[in-house]
DNA sequence: CCGATAGTGAAAACCGTTTTCATGCTTTCC
DNA sequence: GGAAAGCATGAAAACGGTTTTCACTATCGG
């Protein structure tokens, strides 16, 4: 669970909110409403999160099926997901298709994206020093956001 | 579970392996035989695959106990932890105190410590720029070691 | 020795996530 | 329009790593 949860982002609606870029994830009611959950919410959110607000905004739909969408949206591209602290898997509507990391409020879960060319570098370079190949690497900032700071 | 469990590194005694930096960590049997064995465990492992190589040499110790003393061991910074892609938590001997980042094997857990100076400047160079404070860093690499991208 | 104190570990609880499977909803074809 | 086929759904159960509980044991100072 996730520090920041419970919210607003009521009066859901935003005009039928329309498939997420072209996948499977259309069609029914559930995956309407989860995709416009994502487009209101955000920062990033655990599915746990995530479904509690659909049923919030009166949803009928399934952890199950928030799971599910989840990992098909995040394999398509169209979700980050990191993990906090905790282990936990974090989800947010992707805003832009190519690679970035994130610099996250661990107290309200809001997200900047940030463009990393410099570490995807050192990455590399690192990696390539020690002899390494197929090189993967996570890179995740965890801090206040100036609003919560200011508390 | 990691993938590259099981392994040899018996004959284990590397003689009696003294206590690890002045932690609390010491007296008991089973304080001793982890200490040994993260001495002769070469990458990061999960816990269970300690404990199990712990059963293997024949050393009588519970699961508990080896989390509990893990979990000392990382708050004091005698050992380093990371999470694999599965959120498994990895734990390994520290080479030194200061702040530094891994390039691990996926495939035996192998594992080089790299410095990260880089890293550490422009992580918080971006989390200021976006006005985040108390600011904080994951960054691990992972990919296949020259001996297991041989294969 | 002895008693106080800290450590141990089997079993149960926890908790996020995944699987199962019976049921529903769509789509397609006639 | 209707029946069959196929995919989506979700409650409940399983899963797996980790933590908690609690009765028991080892250790250490005296």
């Amino acid at each position: 669970m996730t520090a920041w949860r419970g919210g607003r982002c009521y009066g859901a609606g935003v005009s039928a909110s329309q498939p997420v870029r072209g996948t499977r994830v259309r069609g029914t009611r559930q995956a309407e409403a989860l995709a416009s959950a994502l487009e209101c919410l955000a920062g990033f959110r655990s599915a746990q999160d995530i479904h509690a607000e659909l049923r919030r905004r009166g949803e009928r739909i399934g952890l199950t099926t928030v799971y599910r969408h989840l990992m098909v949206l995040s394999e398509d591209g169209a979700v980050d997901t990191i993990r906090d602290e905790d282990g936990e898997t974090l989800y947010r509507r992707c805003e832009t298709s190519e690679h970035h990391h994130h610099v996250t409020c661990r107290s309200c879960g809001r997200s900047v994206e940030v463009e990393g060319r410099a570490v995807e570098l050192w990455a590399d370079r690192v990696a390539a020093e020690a002899g390494f190949v197929d090189v993967d690497h996570t890179v995740e900032i965890f801090g206040l956001c100036p609003a919560c700071a200011a508390k």
